[in-house]
DNA sequence: ACCGTCATTGAAAACGTTTACTGTGTGTTT
DNA sequence: AAACACACAGTAAACGTTTTCAATGACGGT
């Protein structure tokens, strides 16, 4: 393990004071050319690097960000992450990571650990209650992601939209009769779909059947499609792609066809979608980017506390695959 | 934004000094119980949290740990993350993760990085030469993941041990002529797989025909599907389950039926291969578990410097779905 | 009574930075 | 020539902890 070198080992090299040397690394405009560059060689020389902790200490920032999702198994999650990890790291701040095993009582513990040691944190919670969120914000500067709330900046994605244009395509294709397999009742992202979805209805007058809550996982889909195939529907829109994936799985298994007998999306474009068969329907959400808004956001904030809240909104959009054609 | 508090305003509201205070937190009894309780009932009445960074100034540790992956849209290394983060907070460490998007210089100066803000990094890197782990591993607490090398810990899964169950299964199945994919040569995991393969072939005098390296992804497989249909196998071994999907849909659309005409298996078990259609006979990585026990051999190693080096290997397990048969 | 041990506490020095304040010298203005 | 501004560099005080050292008193054994 080698010994750590300070700022105190440069300045006796360098022969200047600890002050001269600090700042020669942080506002280089503040010394002379000639001895900031001898400060500057002398650092790389003997490889320092300042510690953060004692600078964080002392100027009130850490350098990093946190960020709390609810399952790291989740390539929504991982894709956000990955956004966030990006832009963090353009912006040379470290990234905190925290996986709840989508518990809510985690959540806004994990929040509450992770604030002392960074200067803001991103949080992905479907589940944790408004009230809750309020109170993190209160004492953390906070960015959600996909939530809307009033007052805290947030980095959404049009999920609207997205249910939008997939009715336009159904309806587009000659679909009358559709049905919509719920998520979880009271994630933001299942509002903003039916708020999408009634939009798109009521424009085109067609019978909407709304089934559900169905868990959003594989055996959410194989639960629902008997469920849906029973209302007699010509289309079967999905919450997600995972769960598409089961009904996709059950059909099969009971020999409908998709999309000769029942038309079939998903929702987030996840990677599976496109390696299944027949590769599915479905609306792409930016993860990736929304993860790096996210950031930006936080950033943004954290530079100018009183600016107004921004809460930005990233567009999806559908993606016409082969589980979609026109009814029989 | 909440003022901080510290722990000077515990000591001046519990009447007695930082010192005690400090005691009364981090070695209890050292100080009298009933100012004991009184200091930490001020503490909780004031919400105190004491400051990470300056604790870790003087003590020498940050109780943080660092991993770092090449890319955090592989659900390997979600999975083995998800592990990690698990273990660490159970161990009240908090977690930095950093993608290095399957650079490995990007890799080196990620870890050299993080090197200052965590007690030790766990790295996830088939890629980074063996040069730059060592020199790495001179200047900060390293543990490995599968991938060993002398004197550095690692937490390994035995893919070779999978490979021969594969190899086992497909010869007890009737099968003679097997067509084997690699993935990237020079990866650690894939001269396992091969070590394995060998082992498992010589001791059952079989036809080995060992085609690639091909991309370990949907397009690799698609390539080489090809390839391996051209000699005559009737079975064959993708590296990856990625791959082995890229293999399935190529079948497919030529017609051969899996696992009728050719059996096919994959490797990693990431939640796809249970979806697809048919489902996938592949080997399960217990990555998660493999996260865990990183954490535990940092910690061990922290705890202890000049224990011996451990490199602990967890065991895979061949999971039989439906893409493999009898021979026609 | 005296000494030694021990439990309990406080004072103060660290840890590695940044930054306000103070000095220098040099050049420019009057 | 005096005064002043200014660029540059050093001194020292913070930041919030932990930990060494010393001080106090109580108690038991002689």
């Amino acid at each position: 393990m080698s010994v750590a070198v300070t700022i105190r080992d440069v300045a006796r090299q360098a022969q200047v004071s600890v002050a001269t040397v600090s700042r020669a690394l942080t506002s280089p405009d503040l010394v002379r050319a000639t001895t900031r560059e001898r400060v500057l060689a002398v650092a790389a020389d003997l490889g320092y690097q300042p510690n953060l902790a004692a600078r964080g200490l002392i100027t009130g920032k850490t350098g990093n960000i946190g960020i709390v999702v609810p399952d790291l198994n989740n390539p929504f999650f991982t894709g956000v992450l990955k956004g966030v990890q990006n832009q963090a790291r353009l912006a040379s701040h470290a990234v905190f990571v925290a996986d709840s095993d989508e518990d809510p009582a985690a959540e806004e513990q994990l929040v509450r650990a992770m604030a002392k040691q960074v200067d803001g944190v991103i949080l992905c919670s479907p589940g944790i209650d408004e009230q809750q969120v309020r109170e993190l914000a209160e004492s953390t500067t906070l960015v959600l992601l996909n939530r809307r709330m009033r007052g805290v900046p947030a980095a959404l994605m049009n999920s609207g939209s997205g249910l939008r244009q997939v009715i336009d395509h159904l309806v587009a294709l000659g679909h009358h009769r559709i049905a919509y397999l719920n998520g979880p009742r009271t994630s933001w992202s299942n509002k903003e779909r039916r708020r999408g979805l009634r939009i798109a209805v009521q424009r085109h007058d067609v019978d909407l059947v709304d089934m559900g809550p169905f868990p959003p996982r594989y055996e959410g889909g194989l639960q629902a499609a008997d469920l849906a195939m029973a209302e007699n529907v010509t289309a079967i829109v999905a919450y997600n792609d995972i769960m598409a994936l089961g009904v996709l799985a059950r059909l099969r298994d009971r020999g409908v066809r998709v999309p000769d007998d029942v038309s079939l999306t998903g929702f987030d474009d996840l990677m599976f979608g496109a390696l299944c068969q027949p590769p599915l329907t479905t609306v792409a959400m930016p993860v990736v980017p929304a993860g790096r808004l996210a950031v930006d956001l936080l950033l943004d904030r954290l530079a100018n506390r009183d600016a107004e809240v921004r809460q930005d909104e990233l567009d999806t959009q559908l993606i016409v695959r082969a589980t979609t054609a026109p009814p029989a």
